[in-house]
DNA sequence: TGCTTGACGATCA
DNA sequence: GTGATCGCCAAGC
């Protein structure tokens, strides 16, 4: 599985440490994989996460902390819910205290 | 085979 | 400070 070293399989692995309470965004999550633009990749790349249950797509959001992809979801509330059950505060899809919440993908490698 | 789109990001005007 | 454009790589048509 990990022998792809896809785009994608490397941004899942990212997504998945995300620990629970903390959101990243796609920039963070390309810059860590080495590109810094790239950032569609990763989104594009959580289109195909749908195949893959365990990556909590809805902890990475856009540099702004906003939800741009809770309308890929089964539910365009079911992000913000999901956020919200896990202690972050999010109001119009609009994630609070995002840098207090943002979690850097670089923080595993401490 | 080639152009357009896409869950973004950064820079220029 | 806001708006628009380019860049990134991959997939869809």
């Amino acid at each position: 599985m990990s022998q792809r070293s896809s785009f994608f399989q490397d941004v899942y692995d990212v997504v998945k440490l995300i620990p629970k309470g903390r959101v990243t965004s796609y920039g963070a999550i390309g810059k860590y994989l080495g590109m810094t633009s790239s950032a569609r990749m990763v989104g594009w790349a959580m289109n195909a996460s749908h195949h893959n249950r365990e990556v909590p797509a809805h902890r990475v959001v856009n540099r702004s902390g906003v939800l741009t992809g809770k309308h890929f979801f089964d539910r365009p509330n079911r992000m913000q819910e999901l956020l919200i059950a896990e202690g972050i505060e999010v109001i119009d899809d609009q994630i609070q205290h995002f840098e207090a919440v943002f979690w850097d993908p670089s923080e595993v490698l401490l």
